[in-house]
DNA sequence: GCACCTATGGGGAATATCCCCCAATCGTTC
DNA sequence: GAACGATTGGGGGATATTCCCCATAGGTGC
């Protein structure tokens, strides 16, 4: 059987020795390219075809659910296993439902990397690390907060609150006026269940949203 | 010569990993001990007594600061090299001031890490990646703002501000009157070389201040 | 002793924020 | 095609924030 065939995405050239060096331990595991931002994965995964990328959250220029979204709308046929330093609810959220195979915190014992990488080779889908299966259990049980989800302009408002911006900066910034902008904030608000913009902005920053 | 004793502290075991790896394909680096957390770290720096300890700053427990403090007070000879994922100048200064031998970031070329591990060991004080170097230029370069430390009081006034309080709030919780948070905002701001509440409790949240 | 920092407070005014009210358009979904 | 969510916008008003002015009292340092 021909060995599976890996992309490593990670901006950090030593976490990257380190997968690469854990993966290549193995004889059906071979790592077929290595990217450090997000346009480089795209690129590479197009011309390698690899049959998994271990994709990595925090990148520089893309951001990682954005890399899975180009990939799924463009129909590549990579299992995309996602690899975060974070157990943060909307990204796994964002990823999963981008139809990513899997999600990995780096917390993560490095054999169980290796078993990620071969189960979604193998066509297995929702491989999660522990700490997110527990994690996902109290999305199910009950407090299934649909609210949670930003719409992308909220995001996009967030963003610019946790910069410092005033409300009159985001309305010249996205050119729409500030009367929208406070009505942004009242869905954030409620949303994200908090009552002021310092509120918000740092759930934003706890939560690693940007 | 016998080879540099190295002890790696970082919680993520994919990166302890790759830094192994990378030292240990030099003859004169042996990695004697990993740790997970800060309170791991300072026991095998005991026990083992490296050489160099590499210290990642995002540890679980213990901020690595406060690691490099410990084994500052405790006459440990261990030089600390200083690792982490971001160049944020907080962090920096504490640690140089703390007297840790270097500071390096992650995204530095893996070849790098390896001449700054030797370089330590042999009593180069000082290592530090490029960015970093070029950061503090910008600290000797006139803008030597003392002021960043904030005052007891300040803190616990930023503190109320990252959980969402308003002034009135934190006047009733300190019980003095509105006005003085006021001021105390003002000086915060200053310090802090930010603008307004909100950009202040998301440094306080990124700098991991709370 | 005098300068300096820390902690405390008042007055006033220009903005900014937040919370209600109201509404239209466009796309998807049932 | 009706209902829903996302995006856009206006009006009005109660608070909150920020930035100036001013001040006093206590401690530390040289």
């Amino acid at each position: 059987m021909s060995p599976i065939r890996v992309v490593l995405a990670d901006d950090h050239p030593v976490v990257r020795a380190g997968i690469r060096n854990l993966l290549e331990k193995v004889v059906d595991i071979e790592v077929v390219g290595e990217a450090s931002t997000g346009q480089e994965a795209l690129r590479l995964v197009n011309d390698v075809t690899p049959d998994v990328l271990l994709l990595d959250m925090e990148l520089p220029d893309i951001k990682g659910t954005e890399v899975a979204q180009k990939l799924q709308s463009s129909k590549s046929p990579v299992k995309i296993l996602a690899l975060s330093a974070y157990d943060d609810g909307v990204y796994i959220r964002e990823l999963l439902e981008l139809g990513a195979a899997g999600y990995l915190i780096k917390e993560e014992a490095p054999e169980t990397i290796v078993e990620a990488v071969r189960g979604v080779a193998y066509g297995e889908q929702g491989w999660v690390s522990r700490r997110i299966a527990a994690q996902m259990v109290s999305w199910v049980r009950g407090d299934e907060r649909e609210g949670l989800k930003l719409t992308a302009r909220e995001m996009e408002v967030l963003k610019h609150v946790v910069g410092g911006k005033t409300n009159q900066n985001i309305a010249a910034a996205l050119g729409i006026s500030e009367k929208t902008i406070e009505k942004y904030m009242e869905a954030i608000f409620a949303k994200l269940g908090v009552a002021s913009r310092v509120e918000a902005a740092v759930y934003a920053v706890r939560e690693g949203l940007f």
